[in-house]
RNA sequence: GGCGGCUUAGCCAAGUGGUAAGGCGGAGGUCUGCAAAACCUCUAUUCUCCGGUUCGAAUCCGGAAGCCGCCUCCA
């Protein structure tokens, strides 16, 4: 079956085929660096990363770009007062973010270009888009001039007829053309302090839209394949980035736009005077396990809305320690004989999942088939074990299903001595007889997160998720 | 006010015309020193509500209610 996405231009399913073939070209709205990221934010990390693990499943190289936001009104407004620069401020949060980049096991893009690293570009960019006609400068700043690009609102579907003089427009952007004309450079203003660059354009700073159009053209060429973002990038962002680089242009811009839902946690809008307001950093101090927050973000469908619950985390934190589980099942398998049933389940199970990912990435359905190629394989093992041609072609499977889920083969501590010597004054304390002593170190192990398991091999330990 | 989305079991969540996936939880059983894991069985006659179309609807149409978004720099 062909990979096929839900494309926001056209609000329809198209048949995915790369500009390139084989290469696939995207650009991933990432975070505006002024404090850490919250799930939020992390859905649509995540939304990319099952994206990006899945195109290469299939084969495709991938070249992903994901800007750092790390110049606009709030990282110069929390810089100033914290009283440092605003580089020192957004370092802090890139590295925080790439932190918890790691903690959710998300691959990384092959570029994070930061905006304040790509003045000259945008300026060039600007430049363009006067001579064409497409900006004016005004009172110190440049204006897009919307009029002058008739598909504006092709992405949104939107009537920009309809928008309201005077209507949340910043009160130093009074020297705008028409009120739907937007910012490509900023000129300086008081507020602005230090944060500032001397350019042909006057002194100021690069507007927020600009980056992307400037950055995504400088790492994948005039037209690529794919850009997402959180649905609320749609308008203006993205309305506002398609008429800057097809103004500069003339070419389409981008093929397939893919937009994720937000969420909504414990049924209510995320917000910080709810007290529902998480970061990786939080939840992790409260004891949950990051793959478990991975989990749960990349269950649901990525354009329906998620309800991250605290029972959800637990419920993922169990279906992640059961795909583990089988994993150590498999290996641990008793020698059997070749099994048909073993064969058809690992085909069956790749074609499901594989269906079900095309389908415009539909993971609970993909996730459907992993559990069910997991108790279909757990219930053979029990039966009659396995041959090692199955258990190769089943741990195969898995781990290519875990290529793109990454829950399983995560990196986690190493083994550790002191737990190999625990278990074996267990088992002589067990041959002994001496349950309470043996009870004793299984439950003194557990406090710490470690699970002890007797099987037919022998006692193995496993780190609680 | 304009535009859009959602509502499926105790919880999370697929399914978009052919008779309700999957995970968690719960009940019972097998196995085990006890556990854990695993396996087996059961757990929505029904998809927010009310009408309609159809041989047939959770799925299409109309209406109501609730929730969530976007409407100029929030994923």
């Amino acid at each position: 079956m062909a990979l096929r996405f839900y494309n926001t231009m056209s609000r329809r399913l198209e048949e995915f085929e790369p500009i390139e073939p084989g290469h696939v070209r995207m650009y991933t709205c990432g975070p505006t660096v002024y404090g850490p990221a919250h799930i939020g934010n992390f859905r649509a990390y995540i939304f990319e990363d099952i994206l990006r693990r899945y195109l290469k499943y299939k084969g495709y190289r991938v070249t992903q770009v994901m800007n750092l936001t790390d110049i606009d009104d709030k990282t110069i407004r929390d810089s100033q007062e914290a009283g440092i620069t605003l580089q020192e401020h957004t370092r802090k949060f890139i590295e925080m973010f790439f932190h918890d980049l790691d903690r959710l096991n998300i691959e990384r893009a092959e570029y994070y270009p930061a905006a304040t690293e790509h003045i000259p570009e945008m300026v060039d960019f600007i430049q363009k888009l006067i001579e064409r006609g497409n900006a004016y400068g005004s009172g110190g700043s440049v204006y897009y001039k919307i009029s002058t690009f008739p598909r504006y609102g092709a992405l949104s579907h939107m009537d920009m007829t309809g928008l309201k003089a005077g209507a949340r427009v910043d009160s130093d952007e009074y020297e705008k053309e028409s009120v739907s004309d937007f910012a490509v450079w900023k000129g300086w203003s008081e507020r602005d302090g230090n944060v500032f660059w001397n350019t042909p354009l006057g002194k100021g700073r690069p507007g927020w839209h600009i980056e992307c159009s400037a950055m995504s053209m400088k790492y994948l060429g005039e037209q690529f394949d794919i850009h997402t973002g959180g649905v609320d990038n749609i308008f203006p962002h993205h309305e506002n980035e398609i008429a800057q680089s097809e103004g500069v242009t003339g070419k389409k811009f981008v093929n397939y736009w893919l937009h994720n839902a937000h969420l909504i946690v414990e049924s209510k809008k995320m917000s910080k005077s709810e007290g529902n307001f998480y970061t990786v950093g939080a939840l992790v101090e409260m004891g949950h396990n990051p793959i478990a927050i991975r989990y749960l973000l990349m269950a649901t469908h990525y354009r329906q809305q998620l309800n991250f619950t605290s029972e959800a985390l637990e419920a993922s934190k169990k279906a992640i320690t059961r795909l583990r589980d089988f994993r150590t099942n498999v290996e641990d398998a008793r020698p059997g004989p070749d099994s048909d049933t073993a064969k058809w389940t690992v085909a069956r199970a790749v074609e499901g999942f594989e269906a079900a990912l095309d389908d415009d990435l539909n993971m609970s359905q993909a996730l459907a088939a992993a559990f069910d190629f997991v108790r279909e394989v757990n219930a053979v093992v029990a039966e009659q074990g396995l041959s090692e041609a199955d258990k190769k072609a089943v741990l195969n499977a898995l781990r290519r299903f875990d290529s793109v889920l990454g829950v399983v083969y995560v990196k986690e501590a190493g083994i550790d001595q002191r737990i190999d010597t625990l278990i074996r004054e267990r088992n002589e304390a067990k041959k002994a007889r001496d349950f309470k002593t043996a009870d004793k170190i299984r439950s003194d192990l557990l406090d710490e997160g470690i699970i002890l398991e007797d099987t037919p091999v022998g006692t193995k330990w496993k780190r609680k998720v």
